[in-house]
RNA sequence: GGGCGGUUAGCUCAGCUGGUUAGAGCGCCUGCCUUACAAGCAGGAGGUCCACGGUUCGAGUCCGUGACCGCCCACCA
């Protein structure tokens, strides 16, 4: 049998098969262990994948996040971690109304015309039907997650668990409902909460109006204001208790200009004597500020606008225009009537609905609120007491930051798809939260209850996540087993959001659980990705990189890779497509040198990987050479991956692969591989055997390319169902050897002096003779124990090694290490080596003359540490040396 | 208004606790179709590490100030 691996490497052929085999194989799903197993139970590791949207379609920005759970939960699996990553989707209350509305509109209809059950039933048939988009990208992609545990925020399991927590927070007090004022989104016509809104700098118009006084209509005082429209709700003025100007006025009464109403003057700390003319306007049902003042002063609330930010009846004859249109016309008004004292430009936040960037409205409303400060100090607490851990740390800094300074939540939303209120309303005003509709009210016994029209806030059922998949408040194996999740990773976008969220409701709900309450132990959190111009993709801009575009194009194993690789810490990630073409070629390299190893395999039947010697075997140079290199690799990207640092890791498996075992042993081995008998055997054994190890360092990177390779190495008989499920690498002593590597690298450096003083010199490579080379003393004997290793390099470079030292020497490469001449008589290029030399010489002696002025310098030998001292003589040595070995060089030149 | 991050090669970025000659990929230049790979091989050019000041025997690395770029948070009209 022989191993087929087609000529050209074309990832979209390999990928499709391999990810709809480890989805049909259910290689990733996991049995919960149950209690009491004979055998010793794994180390757990657990990893919630951060639900997107049933709407969403897969992003640059998922593609990251995917990636690099991937390479973590692969890499712990191969590890021997029980591993669970566990996927599902999220309801996402507004998005996913809005696109089924939109859908709606385009058949001329609304869902109020549909009516709520209809409407609702209508979204079900539209997850149905557009819901899964994502969750078949990322089964292209490979992701290794466990679909057999695929979950939905709205099942009906997940959605009794949300009811159950609400009705527990309410029975705790920690869920209250009031009326307040709420960022409310005129268009979404829904509250949403503080995070929803975005604040965007603006440059507005702060306009100066005169009050007259009740008693003296001569007579002004002037307020400030950005939103002139809401003066229509004044219910007092405001001025500081302290501000001597107005000492008399307060308690006095003013005439509400258009409304023709008399309002107070009253004295309250939150007027800024400095700003403007210290005197503020008070609307408490359009400002949060105004609103308290209004409580603090008994003002009655004059509510001006409908829950479309339209005048209403409040609003006199403004009623019925927009909040805009009304405020030109009331400025128009008050200019008429000479009450505008003036305008001005002011620079300003203004808040916008997240969702739709309509221009949020504080609205008066009645609404559901989480209380949310002692939930907050226990989620801070756990993260101080470093139950939890942030990489990087910065996150902590900001998650106290917010955490410290956090306001209660407003978690009900005036939408119809999401969790429903769990909140039944009588007629006699009575309201009852329980689990379910109760059969009448507890108060006057009436029968007639309606349940609360609202639903709860997207992010109060996700923050929940991490304990009711788990098949909470049942007492379940699952609970025991997998929670607290070990890590979660996502981005910093949603670090308020959701892990916040997750945090405080974790740690109350699971407080007690026997392994921490915390819903999980560790928090990566990492960058955006950008374009390649370090922009933000976003669809108006139109720079929107589609991953599956890119995979489609290069293959998945080399953008999983072009991630990975560029995801450092703290910074963005600037996705160019160049550096995505770089680790296609990657890829292919991974390809051929593959078919390179089938090629002797196939030629020299019955060798395994595997079967290879132990350390003490290995009787050649370069064998203990790349072994240690392989394992010493194999230790850095453990330690790498262990700390999140997916670049490095990556880096040193890239750099290992291609700059070390291929470009040097692949090439060193040729001439072993072609030798017959047991020799070559021998060679081809070490070489599968390497391979096969390299392909496991790269399997969590780039696991597509590493299955196919790995399989067919095989012959179909592999020694498990997939390269995911075998061992990883990992740092092992006994094959590490220093002297090996340090004999390597010399000459390694002796070959590469040599090809560039050829190059230089420009000797015609298709010489059939060999140049002759004399290698030093101190190496010489090197090379002589190699020479069989070196055969290979010789051979191609025509390169000979000679002992005789000849007397003319056409060009010298020296290094501390040792000098290597090339031995030429034909014609070369004096006056360019000259050149070189001369340059090499100064640099040199200028060297030279700065170790000497340090180490002439007597604080520094007596501070630092000995080994810098005696590195910087050594070294001085040597490039004395070096300088005598050039000169003599230029005088042979002739 | 508060907080955070960045500035290193033409481009995109590494550089861990300060220590001998600051790295990689892409791009560029030169030479090679060397029978695994031209998506390749070999060689090369290219950096006053944003500026100034300080600490230190020694600073890309630590401290301060400033400039520029970016992000997050924020109920002062």
């Amino acid at each position: 049998m022989s191993h087929e691996l087609p000529k050209t490497y074309d990832p979209g052929a390999i990928e499709v098969r391999w990810a709809e085999y480890w989805v049909r194989e259910k290689l990733f799903s996991v049995e919960t262990p149950q209690p009491g197993s004979a055998e010793a139970s794994p180390p757990i590791f657990t990893l919630l994948l951060p639900p997107p949207n049933v709407t969403g379609r897969l992003h640059m920005g998922h593609m990251l996040n995917q990636t690099e759970m991937d390479i973590i939960i692969r890499w712990r699996r191969m590890r021997g971690f029980l591993t669970l990553w566990l996927p599902g989707t999220d309801h996402a209350g507004i998005a996913t109304q809005m696109m089924v509305e939109r859908q709606l509109a385009t058949e001329g209809k609304s869902r109020q015309q549909l009516g709520r059950e209809a409407f609702v039933q209508r979204v079900w048939e539209w997850k149905k039907h557009y819901g899964g988009a994502i969750q078949a990208q990322m089964k292209r992609l490979g992701a290794s997650v466990d679909w057999d545990r695929e979950y939905f925020t709205m099942d009906e399991n997940l959605s009794r668990a949300v009811i159950e927590c609400f009705v527990r927070l309410h029975e705790e007090g920690l869920i209250y409902r009031g009326k307040y004022i709420v960022n409310w989104c005129p268009r979404c016509m829904t509250a949403i909460s503080d995070l929803e809104v975005v604040h965007e700098d603006t440059l507005g118009k702060l306009y100066q109006i005169k009050y007259p006084l009740a008693d003296d209509p001569k007579q002004f005082l002037i307020v400030a204001t950005t939103r002139p429209e809401t003066m229509l709700g004044d219910t007092a003025v405001a001025v500081n208790p302290k501000d001597k100007r107005y000492e008399k006025l307060v308690g006095k009464k003013l005439r509400l200009p258009l409304m023709d109403r008399e309002i107070p003057i009253i004295a309250d700390d939150f007027a800024d004597p400095q700003f403007g003319s210290g005197a503020v306007k008070v609307t408490p049902a359009h400002d949060p500020n105004d609103f308290q003042i209004g409580l603090r002063h008994n003002l009655p609330q004059v509510n001006i606008m409908d829950e479309q930010a339209r005048i209403n009846e409040n609003g006199g004859r403004y009623a019925g225009l927009d909040r805009y249109e009304a405020r030109e016309k009331v400025l128009r008004d008050l200019e008429e009537r000479g009450l505008l004292a003036g305008i001005k430009d002011h620079a300003h936040a203004i808040g916008k609905c997240d969702r739709c960037k309509t221009i949020v409205e504080p609205r008066l409303s009645t609404q559901w609120f989480v209380k949310i400060q002692p939930l907050a100090d226990r989620a801070i607490a756990a993260v101080e007491k470093g139950e939890i851990k942030f990489t990087p740390e910065n996150y902590a800094k900001t998650y106290f930051e917010w955490m410290r300074n956090i306001h209660d939540w407003c978690i009900s939303r005036q939408l119809w798809w999401g969790h429903r209120i769990p909140a039944w309303h009588c007629d006699c005003g009575e309201i009852t939260v329980a689990r379910a509709a109760p059969a009448k009210c507890a108060k006057c016994g009436s029968a007639k209850l309606t349940q609360d029209a609202d639903v709860l806030d997207t992010w109060f059922s996700s923050g929940l996540l991490p304990f009711t998949v788990f098949g909470w408040p049942e007492k379940t194996r699952d609970l025991d087993v997998f929670y607290p999740t070990t890590l979660l990773i996502t981005g910093f976008d949603i670090l308020f959001f959701w892990v916040a969220r997750m945090i405080m409701l974790g740690c109350h709900f699971m407080a007690g659980h026997p392994q921490g309450s915390v819903p999980f132990q560790n928090v990566y959190i990492h960058a955006l990705v950008r374009d390649a111009d370090r922009q933000k993709m976003s669809k108006t801009k139109g720079n929107v990189i589609d991953p599956i575009e890119v995979t489609e194009k290069y293959g998945t194993d080399a953008v999983r890779f072009t991630l990975a690789s560029m995801a450092s810490p703290g910074t963005d990630i600037a996705f160019s497509e160049g550096r995505t073409e770089g680790y296609r070629a990657f890829a292919n390299k991974i390809w051929n040198a593959a078919r390179f190893m089938f090629m002797n395999l196939d030629r020299a039947s019955g060798v395994r990987p595997g079967n290879a010697a132990a350390p003490g075997g290995l009787d050649r140079l370069e064998d203990r050479w790349i072994f240690s290199r392989f394992y010493r690799v194999a230790g850095e990207v453990n330690e790498a991956l262990e700390a999140y640092r997916f670049d490095e890791a990556a880096n040193s498996v890239y750099k290992f692969f291609w700059g070390e075992f291929c470009d040097w042993y692949l090439e060193l081995i040729k001439p072993r591989l072609s030798a017959e008998g047991p020799e070559a055997a021998k060679a081809l054994a070490l070489l599968s055997r390497l391979f096969e190890g390299a392909l496991r360092l790269l399997s969590p990177f780039m696991p597509f390319i590493t299955e196919e390779v790995w399989q067919a190495m095989y012959e179909g008989q592999p020694p498990a169902k997939s390269i995911a499920l075998v061992a990883y690498p990992q740092l092992e002593q006994k094959w590490l050897n220093d002297a090996a590597e340090e004999e390597m690298a010399v000459l390694q450096e002796l070959i590469v002096n040599i090809r560039n003083m050829r190059a230089e010199l420009k000797v015609e490579p298709k010489v059939k003779t060999p140049v002759k080379i004399h290698a030093e003393a101190c190496v010489e004997k090197l090379v002589e124990e190699n020479r069989g290793m070196l055969e290979r390099l010789a051979n191609v470079e025509k390169i000979e090694f000679v002992s005789e030292s000849l007397a003319k020497v056409a060009g010298a490469r020296t290094t501390p290490k040792f000098e290597a001449a090339l031995v030429y008589e034909r014609k070369v290029d004096v006056a360019t080596e000259r050149e070189r030399l001369n340059r090499e010489l100064t640099r040199a002696e200028a060297q030279f003359a700065n170790l000497e002025r340090q180490l002439a310098n007597e604080q520094f030998l007596s501070k630092a540490p000995a080994h810098v001292v005696e590195g910087m003589r050594k070294q001085a040595a040597e490039l004395k040396l070096l300088s005598e070995k050039i000169r003599r060089a230029l005088e042979n030149l002739g």
